[in-house]
DNA sequence: TAACTATATACGCCTTGACGTATATAGTGT
DNA sequence: ACACTATATACGTCAAGGCGTATATAGTTA
């Protein structure tokens, strides 16, 4: 079910942390979300390749960054949870910290509109 | 954080029936539950004792027969994604299935009202 | 070509959790 | 006391996934 590995992808608090910040950009590349999130380069990394294996992230390359996104169109099932997502991280501290940092290490130039 | 723990629990599929159910019914026993999703008792039961640790259901016994139910008050982050999951599972064929076995095995007496 | 940057992967270790089978516990009825 | 029903727990096995450390890959710049 699409619905369940949508679940098992949020069981992770830093995946949890990449998609809430994906929610507020159109893309990120990995070096930002690595400075907003505080966390070595290797964890980052892995969830991301984690997340593409389960087609929830889409990646382009320029030159030598990779620029993550979420995938257009979203499934039904990610997009409902991505919003409630969103809604409850409104009243987390974690994910507000991250969208401070992340505002002032990428700044929004273009916010995600599909999902 | 407890929103982690919500998203751990939707992670399995025999559970998220179970709760999707418990969002149905004020209350259900085991045996209404085992003959709903049509599993073995055993399996059953580990997934409630599952919930039962992490809080999101409650148990009140009567004679020979346990009532499972979801907690009151559940919390925000719980709360929402059970609505969620219950918006998405209108379209799955399995959460209907179970819902129309639901209605021949435990008649809705009682609507699960605060969850 | 060499050094540097950004990102990904491999390896080994450890924990969690799912499952089947068997057994325990506790309430009920005879 | 005994049999029966409902439910829970224990044990052993297995797979998934998280993490740190080390290393690989590939693009960029000097």
């Amino acid at each position: 079910m699409d619905l369940l590995k949508v679940y098992e992808s949020f069981s992770d608090g830093t995946r949890l942390r990449i998609l809430h910040l994906l929610t507020h950009r159109k893309s990120l590349c990995v070096c930002h979300i690595q400075s907003v999130l505080e966390e070595p380069q290797v964890k980052i990394s892995r969830h991301l390749a984690y997340l593409r294996r389960r087609e929830l992230v889409e990646v382009t390359q320029e030159g030598n960054w990779r620029y993550y996104s979420l995938p257009k169109p979203c499934t039904k099932e990610f997009k409902l949870n991505l919003k409630c997502l969103r809604t409850l991280a409104a009243e987390h501290a974690t994910f507000q910290r991250d969208l401070t940092r992340l505002d002032s290490h990428a700044p929004a130039v273009e916010t995600c509109g599909s999902c």
